[in-house]
Formats: structure tokens, sequence, C-alpha cells
DNA sequence: TATGAATGAGCATTCATTCAT
DNA sequence: TATGAATGAATGCTCATTCAT
């Protein structure tokens, strides 16, 4: 029997991160077999069609932000200025990675009036950042300023990404990152 | 000789916002035609490729900005508030039509890692935006400040329409929109 | 009423000369149209297709060699020697200019088994070429060898020039015109 | 997967075939792929472009006439008479075939202006010819005299070769073998 | 499971030709 | 006569997908 050269995840890790840095439709099957050393054919027997890697692609980014990334919100033995600092420097540091840009904001501005079958998985993910955000906000805010406060956030740091991309440049960021661990009081 | 259907600068109206709404790469010849109504050779009588369709289109998006929505910002007949609300409620108005999002980070997103050539045209685009919003924030910050608040407005507003496109709802925008204008005091 | 800015007949030498040089299938109608300095559609006034004008110019050059090149075979003034050697030397020089090489066995190699239709053209610009070097050798021998050396000596010219396009050297026509020239004993 | 339906050395043989009976530039893709019984789209396995399957098919060429043709030269169980007439026979029953000409005439004038990067594949060709015909010459001729030889038995093939697809004769090849093979004394 | 040759619809682009002015 | 915008068929080429092995 053959050896597995590559998981399934490892696959769609890879492809994922492709589409994030290159966008969806400027890859092609070939870019993807040759970033996971299979052929292009052999694609197949994982996944019906370039579609399906790229929702595959976006559940398995939902599930890791939710296990690994958000969960930082969650921590209960650290402050919440410090949750923010750690759980928006991570996040930042997966988006700035490659000049790639937010997987979220780039497949929108690809897909969401072309292929909208992608946006509930896009929400899904934005929710669930928006709900890490307003967990910590809210050891310092009432709901409803909470609720807003981490839109604002997600906002900030939204606009942080693209312009750093543009201008190639972390200060957006890292001041973005600061702004909302200010909002932390305490 | 055939009456001129269509002048030069209707179509690149007309593509440029086929770009902005569908994107680059998702936009064919051929749609580029049909929604000049022309036909897909006729293009290359005005351009000589795709991609100077969408360079000309930023060229010409740029000077529109300068002169249509920037210059509010020059206004001195109004107040700091009152400039700040005009242009951003112009800008986002144009970059919420047809749910298309914002030109400038939609081709970014698509382009500055795989065609790198049209990002000093996006930069250009964007750093007239920020003369123009360090220019009212002037009227009430110092130097330094106002300068860093722009960058600030500019990151929630283009947080804000993405989001808007996401979740199909104008009440980000609106409430960055009120947040920028807060900057002006008085 | 407009100035005739060039003729027809100049027109067509200089589209001619574009075959010549350039292949007949690789020069664009707007590669004549430049070289012409007319409009693509103003082509469309003198010839009918751009076979037409490759016909035309076939035309032109048979009796531009009628005329020019192969009168000086029949030159009574001057010995056989002498005619031969200005006759190939006048014929070698428009075939040397600009590395096009010969218009007659470029457009023979593109055209005989695609569209034969010029072939009786090519034929006669051909057979009136070897009528030119029979009377010349005539002179010294008989009427069979001399018929049977001029096709020799065109297959030496002809051979000559196609080599010294591919090698970039002119020493293959000047000892080809040599050699012909030789063929005459006085 | 899919049998394999034909080598890429038998697709390069027969579009070099194709090129050299219709010319490069009057042969599509289509064409090709009709030829060789593929798809269009197929050929792109197997070469990155149209150019890449000319440069092949010289390389195919230069190798063959090496192997098959110029070795015939230098086959010592045989006079220098005989090797010269089974040489050029062979060549010359290939360039007649299917009235298509010599090859490296052929693309010489369609591309040697126009596209220079063929020509040091077609001078390749040549100068193996004019080693193996230097090499039979030697055996009745000084050094010198040997080698302008084998440059005068190229041109007056060459020349026969046009003429005889010009004027559908094969008498102008028969007799400039004559005279080659003449050439060898003894 | 894995391959990679093959497909064929579709892409950006070219170009000889048309035609209203 | 001259234009040049417009055409549309055709070109070289791309690419997601299929499938026999």
């Amino acid at each position: 029997m053959p050896v597995q050269k590559i998981t399934r995840e490892e696959i769609v890790t890879k492809c994922v991160e492709r589409f994030r840095t290159h966008g969806f439709h400027r890859t092609t099957m070939s870019d993807l077999a040759e970033v996971c050393g299979l052929q292009k054919g052999s694609f197949y027997h994982y996944f019906s069609c370039k579609d399906e890697i790229l929702r595959e692609g976006l559940v398995q980014t939902r599930d890791y932000f939710a296990q690994h990334i958000f969960t930082l919100a969650y921590d209960n033995g650290i402050t919440a200025k410090e949750r923010m600092k750690s759980m928006l420097d991570a996040h930042v540091a997966i988006m700035l990675r490659g000049n790639g840009g937010c997987l979220v904001a780039n497949v929108s501005a690809e897909t969401l009036n072309t292929a909208p079958e992608f946006m509930p998985l896009l929400r899904e993910i934005s929710d669930r950042w928006h709900a890490a955000l307003t967990h910590i906000v809210r050891t310092c805010r009432e709901r409803e300023e909470a609720d807003s406060t981490a839109w604002r956030i997600m906002q900030d740091i939204e606009g942080a990404v693209m312009l750093a991309r543009l201008y190639d440049s972390a200060h957006f960021t890292t001041e973005a990152v600061e702004r909302s661990v200010a909002y932390c009081t305490e």
C-alpha cells in the first residue's frame, strides 16, 4: 500500500493559504497540486471540485480560529487587556503572513457577488470573532456597547490589514491592536 | 465611419464598475463587451489588454475622487463636521453601490501579490483620501494626531464597507461615518 | 480635393517590400498601413483584399525586373561577362536589401502549397530571369547548354541568397556571381 | 490514465512535416491537432507554445539528419561518388516529399527577420550538412577547395529544390545531384 | 489510491474586412 | 477618396475536470 504522503487536512491548509495570498481565481488547480506536492488528477480523489477545496478551507479556518485563536478570549487566568492583545496579535500575525491579508476579507471581495454560497461560512468566521471580542470587552462595558465596540475593533483591524498590505507596513496593525487593547479598562 | 457608440471614458467607467462588483479575474472580456454594448474585438481599439482597462479605470477613479469627492474636504464654507459627513457619505455611497465594495480594497485583494504593477495607483488613491481626511481633522487636532486619526478613519470605513457587504447591512458604514464625524469637535 | 499622398504604385512597392522581408502571413494589414502612412481602412479603396496586394506586388516586381534588371542582359554595347555581372549584381543587391531574401523564393515557400493562385506569377518572374540569363550565355554556348546553365546559375544564386541570409554574410552571393560570370567565355 | 495515443516524438515529426509543407504561420494549432489526432488543448501537455514545437522539430530534424543522412558521408565502404549520391538522393527525397521543400530554407524564409531565435538551430543543421559534404569532397580536393565546393553544392541543391517546387518538376534536383556527384573525381 | 494524458469549453487577443460618415 | 470605429471569426493558449490504467 502506498504511503499517505499528505493528509486531507494538510492539503486543505496549504490550498487555503494559497487562496489567501494569491486569490481564489488566480490560483489554478496546477498551482494547488504543486503547493501540495501532488498531481493535478489526484485532487479529485479528495475533492469534487475547486469550490469544494475553498469551502473546506473556510470550514477548517473557522474551526482553527475557534480552537486556537478565539479561545484566547475566554482564558480567565489573565486580564482582559492581556487576552485582547494575545488574541489580536495571533490573529494579525496570521493575516500578515506572506503579505496575504485576511482570508475572509479576500474571499469576500472575490466571491460575495459571484458565488454567494460561501457567504454563510464567511459570516460564521466573522461572527465567532465578534463573539470572542464581545466577550473580552464585556469585562468593562455594558452588553450593547461591548457589542458595537467589538464590531468597531473588527473594522479597525480589517482596515489596518488592508492598509498594511497596500503600504507594506505593519504599523497600521500594530496601532490598531494597541487601540483595541486600550478599549479594555483595568 | 460607424458612429462612435460609446466614448473611451464611458467604457472605462462601465468596466471599472464591473471589476469592482464582480472582481477583475472573474470578469471576462465578453462580460465587458456585453456591459459596454460592444464586441469583444472592439475593445482592442481602445486598450491593448485587459490590464490596461483596469489601469485606466484606476486612473479615472483617482481623478474622479480627486475632483468630486475629496474636494469636499476643502470647502471652507461649511464646518469640519459637515465636510467630513458629506465627503464620507458620498464616498460610502459609491462603495456600497451594487454591493460591490471598495474598488481599492477589492483590487488590492486580487492583485497585490500577483500583479504588483497596480500598487502605485492604488496607493495614490489611498494617499489622496488620507490627505483629504487629514485636512479636515487638522481643524481641531495637531498635525501628528490628525495624520493618525485620518488613517484610523480610513481603516474604520474600509472595515465597515467589508462588513456591510458581508452582512448586507449599511449600519456598519453609517456608524463608522458617525464616529468619523464625531472626531471633529466643533 | 484631398492631396493624393501616395500613389497606388508606391503603396504596392512598400507592401511587397514588407512581404519580402517579413513574410506574407506575418505581415498584417496594420503593418502595411503603417508602412504606407495610411489608415487600415483606406487600403480597401485600393485593393479588395490582402491577397490582391501581393498579386499586384508580384506583377509590379515582374514588370520592374523586366524593365530594369533583365534588360541589362540585352545590352549589346558590353560583353557577356559585363552584362552577367551588372545584371546579377543589381539583382542580388535587391535580394539582400534588409536581409529580406528573394521575393519569389520567399513567397513560394509560404504559398505554393496553400495558395497556388500565386504560382503563375512566380513562375513568370522566374521564366523571364531564365530567359535573360540564357540570352547572355548563348553568346558562348549552344542553345541547350545555355538553357541548362541558366537554370544552374539561378539555383546557385538562389541558394547563395538563402545562405547569405542564414549566415548574414554576402560572400555566398559574391562568389556565386563570380562563378556565373566565369561561365561566359568571351 | 488514458492510453498515450501518440508519443512526443511522433507529434513533433508530424508537426514539423506540416510546418515544412504548409509553413509555420499558416499552420494553426487546430491544424496540428488534427494532424496528430489530438485536441488543441492537449498540445500544451507536451509543449508550452507553438514556437516550442517548431524548435523541437528543428532539433529532431538536426538529429535525424545527423544520424540517418549525413552519416552516409562517412561510410568508408563505398566511393566518394557513391556516398555523395546516396546522401543527396536521400536528402532530396525528404525535401521533395509532399512538394514541401527544404525545412531549413522554408523556416529561414519565414522567421529569420521576425523570430531570430530559430537561427542557431537552422545554422546548425546547415553546418552539419556542409561538414558532411566537405568530408566527401576532401577525398579528391584540397581542404579549402573542398570547403567552398561543399557550399556550392548546398546552394545548387537548395536552388534546385526551390525550382522543383515552383515548376513541379524533379529534374532540377536530379541534375543538381548529378553535378554534385560529378565533383568527386575517381 | 494515485496518476498524468486527454479533454473541451472558455479565455484574452489578433486581424482581415466592413461601412457609416 | 479617406477614415477609423466596429466587427466576428479565428488564433494561441488556459484550466477545471475526466478517466483508463
